[in-house]
DNA sequence: CGATTAATGGCACTCTCTGCCACTAAATGA
DNA sequence: TCATTTAGTGGCAGAGAGTGCCATTAATCG
């Protein structure tokens, strides 16, 4: 009744802060990648995974509900980096100015040694169907954070149509450009597939906007 | 060496007919669904689909890889619709008024009557993980036939970016669309509501295209 | 009918993933 | 320091997903 946010009188150990928990999520997916890689997503059990990561197959169970999601971590890394120069993005620019202006998909902040993980990912989602289902499940939560953006920036709520729709449509544009980057980068990634990247995504997405701009 | 596709002296038991193989399918596919609706993804097993359906778990398996697929066949169906939509676009009309002219997801037909389904199906997927990571693998797959066809019109090669990001920008729109109709289905479907639908697609994938017409 | 090929069903088996419980780790208060 | 409390880990058993193999049945042709 009372009460809601208040009592606080903690006992017993306290939860592993959640930076904590994703680091040692990203651990655990940098071995599972590997072996994928290795040897195919199929062919690489749980039990390998936990015991490539130094944990028990329970406790992997617990860090990864399906098997699949190993990738997570990892792609979710390349997704939040978008969002975050998204999010941004000052309302007096062009989005093609701003994205041309800050966005990096990595390499010159040296912040990631995981690029290429990264990439390996996306290509291996074309030959393996479980982990294109995920990757595409991620992408569309990635959406939701867009249709956020959006939302604010457009000035209409969350579920408006047309919000989804341009968030939907970035969103597919932007899967391509990452395909394609992807696939440019099989022999390695060089800063010109990086900043073609960049550059194609930019355009694309400020036609998608032109278009879809046009309301009612 | 010499012959390859001739050698055609067959001998014994035909193979299915692929319309039979898919008809078998389907039908699997409504009893798997139903009990989706019923019960829940998880809490039914590949042993109740098979029982319900008449055959025996071994062969469900065999018709269908992994449990979520049990929804392909259905939502197949309304993807299918739109391709063929689509691909029977004349040249020389403007695609929205193709669009206008000729889709309907399927009422006025009366050739369907799986449409309670297909929409239960598509509002299921906001529940399901599972089922919306098939539902997404199978909208891409939707994607390809759509870049055939824009490639086609735009007399540009299937693998031009310019091609894919179209296609892709068109499927986004389009599963938002569909989300929403399904939405506003949930009290059953009006005639009102897939006329909206149909009105509501076309402007948007209208407004796509025209922006991203503006290529290079 | 016998030969041939396709589809089905049954069985055993592996792997994924979960529930349950015991155990250890980290904090607090006495 | 020790008891208490709460969180995380590991082990074990078990249900369900999915596969390989083989026997059986179905359909076609000569």
């Amino acid at each position: 009744m009372t009460d809601v946010v208040s009592e606080k009188p903690r006992r017993g150990r306290p939860p592993v802060s959640a930076e904590q928990r994703q680091q040692q999520r990203l651990d655990i997916s940098r071995h599972a990648v590997r072996l994928f890689a290795e040897q195919g997503v199929a062919a690489t059990s749980g039990e390998q995974i936990a015991q490539a990561a130094g944990v028990s197959e329970r406790t992997f169970w617990r860090y990864f509900p399906q098997k699949e999601s190993c990738v997570e971590p990892l792609l979710t890394k390349m997704i939040d980096a978008f969002c975050a120069v998204l999010r941004a993005w000052p309302p007096e620019l062009e989005l093609i100015d701003h994205l041309r202006a800050t966005y990096s998909p990595v390499p010159d902040t040296s912040s990631d040694e995981d690029v290429e993980s990264v990439l390996e990912v996306v290509r291996m989602t074309h030959q393996e169907p479980a982990l294109r289902a995920a990757y595409l499940v991620l992408r569309e939560r990635a959406e939701d954070a867009l249709a956020d953006v959006l939302a604010k920036r457009l000035d209409l709520p969350l579920t408006a149509v047309e919000v989804k729709i341009q968030a939907a449509a970035m969103s597919a544009v932007l899967k391509v450009a990452t395909d394609d980057v992807a696939h440019a980068s099989v022999e390695g990634v060089t800063t010109e597939a990086l900043e073609g990247h960049r550059e194609q995504m930019a355009s694309a997405v400020s036609r998608v906007l032109r278009g879809l701009s046009q309301l009612r």
